[in-house]
DNA sequence: ACATATTATATCATTCCTGATATGTCGTCA
DNA sequence: TGACGACATATCAGGAATGATATAATATGT
């Protein structure tokens, strides 16, 4: 599976797809790529929990609404890094960032 | 404390500090921070337990064996994108992942 | 329908991470 | 001692991620 092609249905709707988006594609990639999304669904969840709106959970990140929008859908353009940083951003802690892993 | 100050700290010696490193970081980037040195240990042990070099990791990872010291460092030019995606290469599960954090 | 709030998408300049390279340090072994 | 392997540290060009901004789409209430 070409890099361009990955990018297309991971920014679309692979969320929604089942095993087979991942044919072809390495286990250490697949592992990242779910780890992504993983996060990506915590992310939305704590932050509905805390009842933020994404631009405010922009701004306690320093970050942009928009930023936060593409977070929240594990966009390829976005990192485990800011992921992470979004969660404890929402005080999630190392324990609960494990469960959600 | 300022940002030159804690990349030093971080870089050289705090990882044989104790608590007092952390005193005036937020408690978002002390996860942030302690959640990095976590993955670079179990880097560093898994990277063991196979009994690889830090080059052939480097190989693995399509990185350098330069780099690879420094994922192990837990450096602050090291992101925690580049420290998961070294586990993954190193075979590592999700659930593993979220056991070392 | 209208206004407002929230979220999604597109584009872009700047920053920061990355891999590569070179070189240094340290240990081991002949 | 010297050669060698493994790891540490410095520098840097290139590229990817980031925050910002604008705007479109979608909800939600009146």
């Amino acid at each position: 599976m070409n890099t361009a092609k990955r990018k297309r249905l991971e920014s679309a709707g692979w969320r929604f797809g089942n095993a087979a988006d991942f044919l072809g594609m390495p286990p250490e990639e697949e592992a990242y790529v779910k780890l992504k999304l993983r996060l990506a669904d915590a992310l939305e969840a704590k932050r509905k929990a805390e009842h933020l709106t994404q631009k405010a959970l922009a701004t306690r990140l320093k970050s942009s609404q928009s930023r936060v929008a593409f977070m929240e859908k594990g966009d390829p353009s976005v990192t485990v890094d800011l992921l992470v940083r979004g969660l404890f951003a929402l005080g999630v802690s190392r324990k609960e960032l494990a469960k959600a892993i």
